[in-house]
DNA sequence: TCTATTATGATATGTTGTATCATTTACGCT
DNA sequence: AGCGTAAATGATACAACATATCATAATAGA
């Protein structure tokens, strides 16, 4: 499903997105850029080879799916998408816009009904009572993103209905 | 990985892992009973084919893949194993042998270290932060399980080894 | 412009998961 | 016990997902 993103914003987070790589001296080429867009515009996680099949929509030249997880893993070192390791999908990172900062945890609630995400950061009461939970087995927690099922307003609402 | 289970305990959660399919008005078969006395034996998640291969290690009459993939659906119907999402492999439950009773959400808690796992009940605290972290973007949580990396208790302190 | 590095293309192959239909096994019934 | 039905497993084929490897192209920097 497409999400409505003007080609503004578009334009500005993949700006954006090309500032953040040039600061790691990497560069956001035309794949990449081409890949980035169609996370960016997706409303849902996409697997790898729905990443391959939309690009492949969009262009005459098509790409191999080789390229498609190469970037992928790029684009993650970047900050620039998240794998969501539950259902080992990518989202755009919500953050690309803002220098893509982490300050917390991530947590990644994932709709249910239509599929949607919405990345939060962790409040300081969820990660403290799961370390807490984690200290009485004697286990020390290196996670960095939780990745939670539940129903989005929109769909509480519409009763099955997607966004 | 071979965890050490005695061959008493082992009988001990097959009987009692008999007694919870047959509540249920179901069986437990002999292949079923070899792909569950597997997964209890191993120390660390095992994914689909790993449960093939110990079990066709282990027997003269080769089983499909076909079979394993049936038996394990099966298996986590019964709750006597649970399918870890992050990873996408299987560990016995560890509530066999007290009729398997989950009264809170479970967690995994995950050693990246020697893979072992840790099933935990939630602790009311976790449940409520997560929830409450949930609500204020609107969403309900439907998530029974959570699954969190960290580093166990045996290999915080050898610092890298096994269990 | 030349060269070293990085990125991508192309091909092959390995791994994981399912669909489908045939066969066998267990259970209830008479 | 013998029979019919349903459940479980076997067997085969194939689809989907992921990676290894080497060739080619593009880019940055000297």
């Amino acid at each position: 499903m497409k999400k409505q993103v003007s080609q503004k914003d578009l334009d500005a987070l993949l700006r954006a997105a090309e500032v953040a790589c040039a600061g790691n001296g990497a560069r956001l080429t035309q794949r990449r850029r081409q890949v980035l867009s169609v996370l960016i515009q997706s409303s849902s996680p996409l697997s790898a080879y729905e990443v391959l099949d939309l690009c492949n929509r969009s262009t005459t030249s098509a790409m191999p799916a080789m390229s498609v997880y190469r970037i992928l893993d790029f684009l993650e070192q970047q900050l620039l998408v998240h794998r969501l390791s539950s259902s080992n999908k990518y989202v755009s990172c919500a953050r690309i816009a803002c220098g893509h900062k982490h300050f917390q945890k991530t947590h990644f609630l994932l709709c249910e009904g239509c599929s949607s995400v919405e990345e939060v950061d962790a409040t300081q009461e969820a990660s403290d009572a799961l370390e807490q939970m984690a200290k009485t087995v004697g286990f020390k927690l290196t996670t960095q993103q939780f990745e939670l099922s539940g129903i989005c307003t929109s769909c509480q609402n519409s009763a099955g209905g997607g966004v």
